[in-house]
DNA sequence: AGAGCTACCTGAAGGC
DNA sequence: TGCCTTCAGGTAGCTC
């Protein structure tokens, strides 16, 4: 379930545990996620050194001191637990780091991967848009990108070569808070549209990191799981719930096989 | 080429 | 109680 957000909390709270230490071993409790780990995942994560963690879109990335990258998505319902008391079911795959603490993997559905990149070789990342918090995201950059399309507002920004790293929750939350409606034309979006658009996309994920690092404190509930947290959201959910602003009943409808919550009066 | 559909997988929730 | 359907915040790969 997690989008850009989540990802960058999950990333902050591993990081104090395992960046600069070493993958003394590596557990793997079945062969494939998403993806086969490959017959040598194993071998060669294990008795590296994890150099430095970040985060690009929803990937997780960690440079190992043998060159290779580790790319870790999460899909739908994968977490990480640091320490946990107990095994659970769907726990997959298990680290034990030189500082001590075991890091834990669990994904009941499964669309999460992990995938080892060699230098140089090309990754699932080439293809990516602008980080939504990088300067890289401006009106031009959104409106060039734009430019020609045919498809919805809505179904443009889910497409990570746009922008990379906004799921369901945030398009239709940024989307609410530029007062645009998901249904409108990608392509004829105005300026003033596009500066609106990008404001409050950038917005709505800083909000978002914020309340995850301080709901999460220290980045980590009190079992260790890492990945989850309350947010307030204005639409996503909130089917027949009243706006927040207008009190006009939230709308459901569903595009490109996803659920859009808009509200038709302040969304235009 | 671009847009949209389906597949992948498990579990929770709701209707009957 | 159980059975069935629908839905879930992800991306990849197919078809048209």
């Amino acid at each position: 379930m997690p989008e850009l957000p989540e990802v960058e909390t999950v990333k902050n709270g591993l990081a104090p545990v395992m960046e600069g230490y070493v993958f003394d071993r590596v557990q793997l409790n079945r062969a494939d996620l998403r993806f086969p780990f490959g017959d040598d995942f194993i071998s060669r994560v294990q008795g590296q050194k994890l150099e430095r963690l970040s985060r690009r879109a929803k990937f997780m990335m960690a440079e190992l001191s043998s060159g290779d990258r580790l790319f870790m998505h999460l899909g739908m319902s994968g977490k990480f637990t640091i320490d946990p008391a107990a095994f659970e079911k769907h726990d997959h795959v298990i680290f034990e780091m030189s500082s001590g603490n075991r890091v834990v993997y669990n994904d009941t559905r499964r669309f999460g991967f992990m995938e080892l990149i060699k230098p140089g070789e090309p990754s699932r990342l080439d293809h990516l848009g602008p980080e939504p918090l990088s300067n890289e995201l401006s009106a031009p950059v959104l409106r060039a990108a734009l430019k020609g399309k045919k498809n919805k507002i809505k179904a443009a920004l889910l497409d990570q070569r746009i922008i990379a790293g906004l799921g369901n929750i945030y398009v239709c939350e940024a989307l609410y808070r530029a007062k645009l409606s998901p249904t409108r034309a990608s392509g004829k979006l105005t300026v003033a549209d596009t500066e609106l658009l990008v404001r409050h996309i950038k917005d709505v994920i800083s909000d978002a990191i914020k309340a995850g690092g301080s709901s999460l404190k220290d980045f980590a509930n009190t079992d260790g799981e890492l990945g989850y947290f309350q947010h307030s959201f204005d639409v996503y959910g909130r089917e027949n719930e009243p706006c927040n602003i207008c009190e006009t009943s939230i709308h459901r409808i569903v595009q490109t096989g996803r659920s859009t919550f808009y509200c038709k009066a302040c969304q235009r």
